[in-house]
DNA sequence: AAATACGTTAAAAAATAATTTAACAAAATT
DNA sequence: AATTTTGTTAAATTATTTTTTAACGTATTT
């Protein structure tokens, strides 16, 4: 009946994995409210909570999963920028680590898909209000036709304004003046450890 | 070879068109970013263009797809807050109209994921918390477990604020104080349109 | 009251996406 | 130089999601 380990000290080990693993479903379930698919959120949450770099092997033997898919996986999340390569000397086997402030976390996600988005948007609205444009520029074009050119031209406008205003946002964001508008504050008394 | 539009006018049209359609793809792609799904994105940004309320044989005219297609696609738009269904005398079907304002659309979109974000994690946590506490709080337990106990403690208080920080960006964005910080600035002259 | 119109749910089919196994190429070790 | 290790790509499989067709219930009209 008993083991090589104190029960009490075996006891311990399994809240330690209940209490991570209960944050491991909330990032994951978190992501995947973003698109981000359930194993690859799943990945990041378990790299959340390893304080040494992670080797292709390491995140299949974590996960149970393959390592062809450990490797596509661990590349999207180098792709938004949430964990990094690493290199130590000695070792053969790429290497990789978990961004875990949050806040750098959040910039780089919403940040980089904010800016996607005001690109590849303001991109569409100014070449639709060029075209726009020509229609209203004929005359010999129906008071029909020219006046949806002008509700279109009018409401593009206004998008316009808001892909500006997102570019701002992202600015504000990758530079951290967001944080002096809306100050990180610490709950527990001690210092918040920024980089 | 003549048709019974003028050539002019029938190329207003195709250029009124493709104007929109370019905007369409944009959307739908943006929201394609964010994990709503190509169809769901594509039907936003079609009623985006729209200046009357749409019926779902109106939606599935427009996009080509079936009547329970549109009626699970409107809800979900609903459930975001970018569609309203709209009350009109006489009509016997539902109509619905999307949200034009896009400032009004980050808020509903962003502000209720954030939101949702900080109270799932924030519940993970405090579970967390208190597990990693027990551990802590037993005096018979190995110092390796310990030392792990500590440092994913830490990190959680850290993530902990950043959830809280979420939640006050949550607010500032409902409550509009956000533009405040960021205005909304006009390209063109006109003042903004505000509701 | 019978018939039609409308929206939704359920089941089936089709289309996508995720995952694995197998094959490969590059680098390091023996 | 031959062999092993490592990471990635490609093809095949599996799983999931999306979409449709069919069936249903409610309300409206005739």
């Amino acid at each position: 009946m008993e083991d090589h380990k104190g029960e009490k000290q075996q006891n311990a080990e399994e809240l330690l994995e209940d209490a991570e693993r209960s944050v491991i479903n909330a990032i994951a379930e978190t992501m995947d409210l973003y698109g981000v698919t359930p194993s690859i959120g799943r990945l990041y949450a378990t790299m959340y909570f390893k304080h040494d770099p992670l080797t292709l092997d390491d995140m299949k033997d974590d996960l149970g999963m393959s390592k062809p898919s450990m490797s596509t996986a661990v590349r999207k999340l180098q792709d938004i920028n949430i964990v990094k390569k690493i290199w130590k000397k000695g070792s053969r086997k790429d290497l990789f680590l978990a961004e875990k402030n949050f806040f750098q976390y959040f910039s780089h996600f919403f940040g980089d898909k904010w800016e996607r988005e005001a690109k590849l948007n303001l991109s569409a609205i100014n070449y639709a209000i060029e075209k726009l444009q020509q229609v209203l520029n004929d005359d010999e074009i129906s008071e029909e036709t020219k006046q949806r050119a002008e509700q279109d031209l009018r409401q593009l406008e206004d998008y316009k304004n808001y892909c500006h205003w997102l570019e701002r946002l992202v600015q504000s964001v990758e530079s951290g003046e967001i944080f002096e508008f809306l100050p990180i504050e610490d709950t527990k008394s001690e210092g918040h450890k920024e980089k």
